[in-house]
DNA sequence: TTGAAAGCGGTACCAA
DNA sequence: TTGGTACCGCTTTCAA
């Protein structure tokens, strides 16, 4: 059916072991048939087959490196769920998973943990991870090593990296500025917003995208506050708290984060005289629980799972050479959800 | 690693041929060793290895036979498209595809269609039919020859099926009546309903989660008519001018399906005085535009690409043991977009 | 009814 | 730098 090695083998007039050689980097083929091998490997299509190489990849195994600040957040709950249903498929197919957790966003622990994953002879890497000189510099660093790195979820322009698979942080905001409209038309709206930590890449996106779009749909608004609540509940809660009595008028709460998003549960409950109209972000046990009671109206999601599941299936065809050498990045869909989806 | 087919070879003491023939239901074992065999397998955890199994199996290949009612309808355009991703992600595992494609739900067509994919030596099947006493003797016959069948999209309760891959119909009615709630907090709502036909079980459904969820959320609310547009545009367009003359009152339009959309917009363009709030079902390239244009507020989708390729990898997983014999459904989410997610 | 062996496509080792 | 070959896990054919 399909151009086998074999055949392109007869066709070059040499071995297969050659061919497989000339095709795969190594260094001890003469550039002269290297090159005319690959030239007729484009010209007759050929493409490597999964279950040959898998099966014959079996002795050697293919180490995936993955780094995820997972460790107490709530948030990597469904990205873990996903590399673990792709890691029991592709296991067969010669792909093996090595997950380093770390906790938070610090550059040593974060690079340490890298470093751990080297020692493990990965071929691969899938990287969340900060934008910081030293990281990107460790990024390029395996890059150049010819060792394929795929940033998850938090993109770094700098670091040269094989693939992105992550939401559409800008689109996500406009999103939720959209329904903030569509939902009050008959009321003038005075908006906190709460993010984790202004300086966050992805939570800037947000605010941004947030702004302009309601800016574009509406002119009776107005931004009452912007406050941080550092990924943490107590922070949450208090900064919230505080802007409730501060600013009594506040009928609408945009918040870009799933993390503390307990404490804007708590601060809400806490003043519950007012019923305002509450948008948050990614879907974890808290925002579904508190969008199930009627606290939270709307939810914004970006198909984690499904992030975690492209993570491992992206560097698999990476290594198996699936689209050439270059991936398509994955941007996951920006999932509207309510009470309802939770029945 | 995992336990080979070799290994357990050498723990029953027989061949490896003979394990593979007891492993997959030849009838020349003797049911003594095949018994044996089997518990044993179990017992260490054996699972047959892909790459293998594939790489064998080139040889004379898996086909699998699918029947969509496509043929202009647009709503199957990305169905087929995730069809075909898996196919080629498939292929070299093993798997082709071969697609019957019938206008409409006649059952005769349908059975034909049926039967020419028989011819073909389909070891699986993957049907989008109808519930009609006929279909679903057929499909228990071809159950009956151990020939596995799942439903793509259309529920058949008596079909004895292997794996159903489509929509909770039920969940978007209730969550569109969500959205009517929310987005129309200050005003007494006269709905019109458009479905395709009322005979049909996913509109049906659709209409009952619609009104259920609708009578628990408010009671300021009129279901003023509920017109059929027989999934074609002109007859919808038709109907919901008819309704607009004879009920000028009507403030919103909830319709359950893609087929037919283009005859709504048409309706609501040329009766532009009135901005009324609009849901309907399922992203096709219309029902886009309409978005886009702002006479539709917002689409229910249910991922019809992901349809797509769960049903060829489902049935991948079924031709390889995957699971043991059992599919679990995949059941689509229930997708909101607005205007937003087509920028 | 069973065992032995060929072969699927690819990689890696050893010898030339 | 090359060719030849063993091997990965599994199915199937051919003999016994």
């Amino acid at each position: 059916m399909s151009v086998t090695l074999k055949d392109l083998a007869k066709a070059c007039g040499v071995s297969v072991g050659t061919v497989s050689r000339a095709l795969n980097d190594k260094t001890e083929v003469s550039a002269k048939t290297s090159e005319r091998i690959r030239k007729l490997a484009v010209e007759l299509g050929y493409i490597p087959n999964r279950a040959g190489r898998a099966l014959s990849a079996q002795k050697n195994v293919n180490y995936i490196g993955i780094l995820l600040p997972s460790i107490n957040s709530m948030f990597f709950d469904d990205i873990k769920r996903g590399i673990e249903i792709a890691e029991r498929e592709f296991k067969d197919l010669g792909i093996c998973v090595t997950v380093e957790e770390v906790e938070g966003w610090d550059v040593r622990q974060h690079l340490e943990a890298i470093e751990r994953l080297e020692k493990r002879e990965c071929k691969a890497f899938a990287l969340c991870t900060v934008d910081d000189p030293q990281i990107v510099a460790k990024i390029n660093e395996l890059t150049d090593q010819k060792k394929p790195v795929l940033l998850i979820n938090n993109f770094i322009p700098d670091a040269r990296h094989v693939c992105f698979v992550g939401p559409d942080y800008r689109k996500s905001g406009s999103v939720a500025a959209a329904i903030f409209d569509k939902c009050n038309r008959d009321r003038h709206l005075k908006i906190l917003v709460v993010v984790g930590y202004l300086t966050h890449y992805g939570h800037h996106c947000r605010v941004e995208g947030f702004l302009n779009e309601l800016k574009r749909r509406r002119a009776d608004y107005e931004i009452v506050a912007t406050i941080e609540g550092h990924d943490r509940d107590i922070d949450t809660q208090q900064a919230t708290m505080q802007a409730f009595t501060e600013h009594p008028e506040i009928n609408a709460v945009y918040m870009t984060t799933g993390s503390g998003v307990s404490g804007l549960g708590a601060a809400l409950i806490a003043d519950g005289k007012n019923k305002r109209f509450v948008i948050a972000c990614d879907e974890i046990y808290t925002t579904r629980e508190l969008v199930k009671n009627d606290i939270i109206d709307f939810v914004i999601c970006q198909e984690p799972q499904t992030q975690g599941y492209q993570t491992i299936k992206k560097l698999h065809d990476y290594l198996n050479n699936k689209y050439g050498s270059s991936l398509e990045n994955y941007i996951a869909d920006t999932i509207v959800k309510i009470k309802n989806h939770f029945e």
